[in-house]
DNA sequence: CGAATTTGACCGGCGC
DNA sequence: GCGCCGGTCAAATTCG
């Protein structure tokens, strides 16, 4: 109340009450009471003197002001610091008297007497310029008072600034509400995340008892090809594998260098214990890492293991994936004397994505590009395609080994599927039995005892393995980068049979590819990935619906009790259901 | 001259 | 323990 005076209106439908405002500007302070008379008077109300000054604490004060001076109206509290609706108020029920010689004209007896422009007027109609734009009030309760002033362009400024003032309000809270959401957005996907981590790590122990009794069942060969190598390669991402050799390797000036990519750099060290003891250790480090340490470290270490191989026709000594690829090795590996290429991402620096690129040893019109890890930078358009079609892959292929209670089967068949594409006679590194999910996109496995020969021949690792990326936020979906690689080489499709794919959840509305029509049915099939792969984000959840309706055609009544012979029978179906297209 | 590629050497895993 | 193999490094070389 001291700090100041405001003006309080009162009608007797409606209160008004100016708007505070800035402390720091200028205003006409009364420091005293004004004492009414015929000449000094400040303000006047329709022939009523008008002095404004500090409002009566109390009603015993109110009553000595009026008992000590009778011709002094107060008008009440004018302060425009003070609440308003207290003034308000105070108006009203102290001054019941004048309100309604008041109320008609009162708008007009704001122009100061003096009719000197002072600055605190100025502000008085930019206040009352923002009640009107808060409260709705007629405008013309506010126009009158500023015409009253004289059509002031100073004013008419003001009332602009003041427009603008709460417009500006206006749009700070539409920001800060934008920020709540994202950071609302922001909390529940990283809480997703946890979760889905959380689940993988909880489900895996039990995936691994149903590998267990697969695997005992199983040939030598076969333990290479499994799941059993995609839980042994997780598993050994743990730390507490590590042997003290690998400290040693640690500690090497070159893996200062693969620091750069992560812990996950390291899982590839493997120890030879830790994979020739198998499950039972691989149980041991599952008690050894709670799920809540399952960190990303490890998913990224799970997903460095994924492969995603993908056999093109082409002429050029690489596929355009829209990446960029600096060379770092080349080797003659065994049984393809076909130089196999090493290349790594140079997008960013630190990429740890890799790819190695090599040719078919028995058609060598056929490149192999095999892709691994996880990119750490955005892509790209051109590189989005690509990297979304091995990242959905893989994440199939991994969710399948992990999330799901036949997942060991579907494991171990898609380690299978590799096998139908390659004709290649290249041997399989049992060292680096790295989950591998092949996309075949040449047209040589329609042949279906290429299927039969694949499926007692397991193909090479060397020859189609690709890279996964495991990051899905990472890799948006663009062009289809099957339709890039038909503009490069013969592009012919997903090795995914009719029936197969037919029972999968692709969207009916999928256009069908321009491709060769050497099977319809494949082409739909490859028209139907294509769709998805241009319309959909969440490519991976697609496509792993798609295979898991392959498999799950194949053993939809597997479950948990499974023994080792139903597995076996379902295994055995599936893999004749690839044989037969 | 800087960047990219080539290529021999090195390392670790694995089988014998 | 040795040799083979896949994978990687880094100096040398080539390229633009």
């Amino acid at each position: 109340m001291d700090k100041g005076f405001g003006l309080t209106l009162g009608t007797s439908s409606s209160s008004l009450s100016l708007p505070s405002f800035s402390s720091k500007q200028p205003q006409p302070q009364p420091q005293q009471p004004l004492k009414t008379s015929s000449k000094d008077t400040m303000f006047s109300v329709l022939g009523f003197p008008v002095n404004l000054l500090s409002r009566p604490t109390n009603m015993e004060e109110e009553e000595e002001e009026e008992e000590s001076d009778q011709n002094r109206i107060v008008v009440g509290e004018v302060d425009f610091f003070s609440d308003r609706n207290k003034s308000l108020v105070a108006v009203e029920h102290e001054h019941d008297h004048i309100h309604q010689h008041v109320k008609p004209n009162i708008k007009k007896e704001l122009v100061p007497v003096d009719e000197k422009p002072h600055t605190s007027n100025l502000h008085v109609y930019t206040d009352l310029q923002l009640l009107t734009a808060n409260t709705g009030i007629e405008k013309s309760m506010v126009d009158d008072g500023v015409s009253s002033y004289g059509e002031d362009k100073r004013a008419a400024r003001t009332i602009e600034l003041a427009q603008l003032q709460v417009e500006l309000q206006h749009m700070n809270s539409e920001n800060q509400k934008l920020k709540e959401m994202l950071n609302h957005v922001s909390f529940n996907y990283k809480a997703l995340q946890m979760h889905l981590v959380t689940l993988m790590q909880q489900q895996k122990p039990h995936s691994e008892n149903l590998e267990n009794k697969f695997v005992q069942g199983k040939a030598h060969e076969e333990k290479k090809h499994g799941v059993v190598e995609v839980d042994d390669q997780v598993s050994n991402s743990s730390s507490d594998e590590r042997t003290p050799h690998k400290d040693k390797i640690e500690a090497t000036t070159r893996d200062h260098v693969r620091n750069a990519n992560g812990k996950n750099e390291l899982a590839r060290e493997e120890s030879p214990e830790s994979e020739s003891q198998g499950w039972g250790l691989n149980n041991k480090l599952q008690k050894l890492s709670p799920p809540s340490i399952m960190d990303q470290s490890n998913t990224e270490a799970i997903m460095r293991k994924a492969r995603v191989s993908v056999r093109a026709r082409s002429e050029a000594p690489m596929i355009t994936d829209g990446c960029q690829w600096r060379k770092y090795g080349q080797k003659i590996a065994k049984g393809n004397p076909c130089p196999r290429g090493y290349f790594k991402c140079t997008m960013a620096v630190g990429c740890p994505v890799r790819k190695q690129v090599q040719r078919c040893v028995e058609d060598r019109t056929i490149l192999i590009t095999t892709y691994e890890g996880t990119h750490n930078h955005p892509l790209p358009p051109a590189a989005m395609a690509m990297a979304s079609t091995t990242s959905a892959a893989a994440s199939m292929l991994l969710s399948g080994s992990m999330t799901s209670s036949d997942g060991i089967l579907r494991q171990n068949l898609l380690s299978r599927t590799i096998i139908p594409c390659s004709s290649s006679m290249a041997t399989l590194s049992a060292s680096t039995p790295f989950p591998t999910i092949t996309l075949d996109l040449t047209n040589n496995n329609t042949d279906p005892m290429q299927f039969q020969r694949a499926l007692h021949n397991p193909a090479p690792l060397s020859q189609v393995p690709f890279l996964v990326g495991q990051h899905p936020q990472n890799f948006g979906v663009a062009t289809p980068f099957a339709q890039g690689l038909y503009n490069q080489s013969k592009f012919s499709g997903v090795q995914f049979s009719q029936d197969q794919i037919g029972s999968s959840h692709l969207p009916p509305q999928a256009p069908r590819a321009s491709l060769q029509q050497q099977q319809p049915s494949l082409a739909d099939t490859i028209g139907a990935a294509t769709a998805v792969i241009t319309a959909d984000p969440n490519f991976t959840a697609v496509l792993a619906a798609a295979i898991s309706s392959i498999m799950g055609g194949a053993h939809a009544n597997n479950n948990d009790d499974n023994n080792n012979s139903d597995i076996n029978n379902n295994r055995t179906s599936t893999l004749s259901s690839f044989s037969g297209n």
